[in-house]
DNA sequence: CTGTATCCCCATGGATACTG
DNA sequence: CAGTATCCATGGGGATACAG
């Protein structure tokens, strides 16, 4: 890029230099993919980006290599391996990596959704945070708390035990915005009780990592419609059905409830 | 730039995109340019940026509204004139231009020329480097000091004057590097023992600002030749032939054996 | 003065096939 | 496996003319 610019200071100069390093468009992705992989291999590297294609890929290492940033290092001839690693100047862009990521926290739109985690048990919680932070910005509280509190930034989602400390967990859906969904994380074995909490979607405990991402993934690209409370209430029949046999559920008069309450409001359409 | 990348954390795609602002040709000398200009007007960005096009620059101002770092204000219509400012988003950009500039310092080759100012009068070196910064990287040392040190980066050029504190001036040009300009800052009317002190140039005081920077650039822009220190005696004959009359020179030995000495050196080659 | 409107170029990057 | 070699599409950026 062709930017030969006179009417700047050498400081700025040197910036722009700086700059022009990082501006390709997959230079910052790779430069960031290398500063998380250990020596990867060119594979390595594709496998975690997938988007890219070969081509473009050896060309952006090798750009890499002559601005300095990136040390390539033959392992193995026949059949070739070679290994990737940043130099102290590529690894050293951390620091702006990071400080462009504080400055669009403070004035960029989310690029990735953010869950709230409220949850029963710190180290439970924890994981779940772990998890969703792969691909969301989380926040979790776990502590008593003034629940509205909570959503006061831009929420797109939260997960709540049912089990709150010291909160009730009905009006979590009440306190989320228009916007919001909530999924209730529940027992094993859910006693009907969790009808009269209201949320979007309900998870049972275990979780594992891939139900969790999927079901927030799945509610994150809906579109909010306007019969929430009807699906929700699906959700929750989906639920027991999976959970309990049928024998169980028809003699259960909340279930015949519940199951009327869906029919009835499906065809008020 | 469409470059949605899964494979990366939050905070890494905040980055990506407020990269992704920074990361056309010349959005990111616009935003600098605005740094520097209090309410520019379009004309005056474009004659502080004179090599980009209207068009682009129209281009490249709407698209930084739209990202929200540049406010444009009709200050009046016909006819039209626009005032550009920069957002508070768009002012503490500056610290990411800065950590770049950093960055660019310690891990990049230098961009601009260095110039190093080895001079008498604390006041009078400090003009000097303040010219100097505008184009080039300055660095300047008044008191006494060990000459040889000075020479440890990679100073592209030497502005010193004839009467060092401490130091003899004779050996500033041995010391430079082959690739180091020196140019000698001597009085209004310079005695011929200038001659013996050996540099690329001579400078008369006072040294207005134009004079500096043209003569500057003049050297810079040159390449080093073989016969540098020929090249050095003719300057020095040149600059004897600005200042006094015809008369005075030539009742002068040391005139004349200059004289000599650069007509027989030139037919040497 | 401050832009649109047009038209065009070419560098960047993408798809595919082939190789040591 | 880790690339080259080709060929091709796209759009950012440039020149110029014109308009409110």
């Amino acid at each position: 890029m062709n930017r030969r610019q006179d009417s700047l200071q050498p400081s700025e100069k040197q910036a722009l230099q700086a700059l022009s390093l990082l501006s390709g468009k997959w230079q910052p992705v790779v430069l960031l993919t290398l500063m998380r992989l250990e020596r990867p291999g060119f594979n390595d590297i594709q496998t975690t980006i997938p988007e890219i294609s070969g081509k473009v890929l050896t060309d952006t290492l090798q750009g890499l290599q002559e601005a300095d940033l990136v040390e390539r290092t033959v392992v193995n001839e026949s059949p070739l391996r070679v290994e990737y690693e940043l130099t102290p100047a590529g690894r050293e862009l951390h620091d702006v990596f990071e400080l462009l990521a504080q400055w669009g926290d403070k004035h960029l739109e989310r690029v990735t959704a953010t869950v709230l985690v409220l949850g029963a048990d710190t180290r439970v919680n924890e994981m779940y945070s772990r998890w969703l932070a792969e691909q969301y910005t989380v926040r979790q509280v776990d502590d008593e708390t003034v629940l509205a509190e909570q959503f006061d930034e831009d929420i797109d989602l939260v997960l709540f035990d049912q089990y709150l400390p010291g909160a009730d967990p009905t009006i979590v859906h009440q306190l989320a915005p228009e916007d919001c969904w909530t999924i209730l994380l529940t027992d094993e074995r859910p006693s009907f009780d969790v009808l009269s909490i209201p949320s979007d979607g309900v998870l049972c405990k275990p979780l594992v990592r891939s139900t969790l991402l999927d079901t927030v993934e799945r509610y994150l690209s809906r579109d909010h419609q306007t019969n929430r409370q009807l699906e929700g209430l699906i959700e929750k029949k989906r639920l027991f059905e999976r959970i309990y046999d049928r024998q169980e559920l028809e003699g259960n008069p909340q279930y015949t409830e519940l199951t009327q309450l869906i029919t009835s409001s499906a065809t008020d359409d």
